[in-house]
DNA sequence: TCTGCTAATGTAAACGTTTACATCCGTCGG
DNA sequence: CCGACGGATGTAAACGTTTACATTAGCAGA
């Protein structure tokens, strides 16, 4: 790789002159930005970026720490943050198995001096990351799903709570009265929260929570696929189920269908979030419909306005709506 | 942020010094080391990426160039190409949507002096990606699912040919004469390898290829959805289909369900890929098994290798092996 | 006490950029 | 013909590290 001091020698002026061309700046003559484009492009010479962040001190790049990549859900959270930083000329460094605080916290150090903010999505409730340390600058952050504490750091989040109660409302007013819920891992405040919705809408309608019924899963296909086993030996057998993700969901779908159990006839299934494959499952799958990409997408955009206001920003919460969606794994006559 | 200057200077000590505790160095007396380690943990000290990466010529993260972030497939690769450099102590960063040439091209400039190499999937015919340029040290580059160019570059790839032709091959086995297929994208290598192999296999049992029989989609499961209505409309209908990857075969299956044919006995679908929703779908889907995290995982480290032996590296071609899962979709009995 | 050795530490250059400031050169008004 | 001005270019410092080399301290052996 060549460097700049090697076009310079080459091209005969001064690397000033040659970082004017690259920089854009006005005050080189139009016949020497030419004449160094030129023997740039003979000499395959781009701007070495770790010299840049340096001098420069920005990186133009966004930092993501998940708990984990696997499955449609985090892939679609990547893809809104790296389109949106795309968009902003902004690179993407991603990071997994993040779940427990010291790894966490590892992984932020690891991190200074290679970029500009930080996406943190950590939802396991004993591991809030941010320290609030001297008076030193701090790097940006963002906190996806993960438990709030309140203090002066920007948070989104998904309406679980709203969205759960909405799902298991409507069953209820289907006329469902035994619902069970396969819940997600222990810990995770996602599960918290959309367990809470459960109960609330439960407690609404008159009707009180039955341990019973309250089933706990990982979010992996494979625990909804047990899970629902587990449920569907209950007596008197619910009515209807509802997993704290469609992961679970169609986990579940596949085993009470082993089971001979007709759906929704017999038993109704519904999700959470709304992913891709929701409505190729047979039958469709009801969900809570979250944007997920909009939700790595929004993030993305509150950290790079964090990032240009460093000073005068004032850190906020934030919470996406979700939507109903309604198909036949719920509803009787199979809805596309 | 501190800096290592700070950390001497209240420590009492040179940055060298406070650079060797951080590096291990032996040369450092013990008391001198615990008490550098105190004033830095108060000064919430770490050290900045760039300026390391600047001094050492070395950024510790493997870049990756991918065409899309869409779907369990993307998703898996990263998950596997992240676990690998995760043990090996590098960063990941990634940047998708290059599908063509100019894009690309730019891309790979841009992360120069950010990453040690490159990992570039860019199945797309015309996008070659590496040209050879001077005598410079290049990048060290592993193309994943690319078009091979021969030049001394490392690829990955999948036995697409070989998969395909084993599935159409035990189709025909099962009786099965007139088999339909859903090609992936126009000019995507991986399609066209795939629909080779399922040519091949009609040839090798002496059947005719039919051109009324191939449809094309783009690998999402809309377009399966449609493709399958196409298929099923022509006279004689296929009593077999195979897509190109699962995606599209799921959506097939949806298709295939609305109108009215009973999976497997009317129509057998087979997929390829074998995403983990694959054994969750109803009837769960006899796909061409590739591991795909594996793939990713393999490409970083052949990518790790290159990297520690730039000198004496020799680039090489490899084929990952695929195998044949059989579930419902094909096989007349429901097979977990 | 002096020499010489080793272990611990310090000094300063280097990595590849950007940019404030200095310099140079041509032009124009007086 | 001179001075001033402005546009184009060059010079050098700075960013935060690592590390070769220099220096120092301490100590053993003569």
């Amino acid at each position: 790789m060549s460097t700049i001091k090697d076009v310079a020698r080459v091209a005969g002026v001064s690397i000033a002159t040659v970082s004017r061309v690259y920089n854009g700046s006005l005050q080189v003559r139009e016949s020497t930005r030419q004449h160094v484009r030129e023997i740039a492009i003979q000499l395959d010479y781009s701007p070495h970026g770790a010299a840049r962040s340096l001098i420069m001190s920005e990186t133009r790049t966004l930092g993501a720490l998940l708990p984990d990549l696997y499955g449609e859900f985090f892939s679609e959270v990547i893809r809104g943050i790296d389109q949106t930083a795309q968009k902003h000329g902004f690179h993407l460094l991603v990071s997994s198995s993040h779940a427990h605080r010291p790894s966490l916290e590892a992984a932020i150090r690891s991190m200074r001096g290679r970029v500009d903010g930080l996406i943190v999505m950590s939802p396991e409730r004993y591991a809030q990351p941010p320290r609030r340390a001297g008076a030193a600058r701090r790097l940006p952050i963002v906190l996806l799903n993960s438990p709030a504490e309140g203090e002066g750091v920007d948070v989104i989040t998904i309406a679980n709570v709203e969205g759960a109660r909405s799902m298991v409302a409507h069953l209820i007013g289907r006329g469902h009265r035994r619902i069970g819920i396969i819940g997600g891992a222990a810990h995770n405040i996602d599960a918290e929260e959309r367990l809470q919705g459960y109960r609330n809408a439960l407690r609404d309608a008159g009707l009180e929570p039955d341990a019973r019924y309250e089933v706990t899963g990982d979010f992996s296909e494979k625990s909804g696929y047990s899970a629902a086993f587990e449920l569907a030996d209950r007596d008197p057998r619910p009515t209807a189920i509802f997993a704290a993700n469609d992961a679970m969901a169609i986990g579940a779908l596949s085993a009470l269908r082993s089971r001979g159990l007709r759906i929704p006839e017999e038993i109704a299934v519904a999700g959470f979030d709304d992913i891709p494959m929701a409505r190729y499952v047979d039958p469709p799958l009801s969900s809570v419909h979250v944007n997920i990409s909009a939700l790595g997408a929004r993030a993305a955009e509150r950290l790079l306005f964090a990032i240009r206001h460093a000073t005068t920003h004032a850190p906020q919460r934030e919470t996406l709506p979700t939507t109903l969606v309604l198909r036949g794994s719920t509803e009787g006559t199979t809805v596309q």
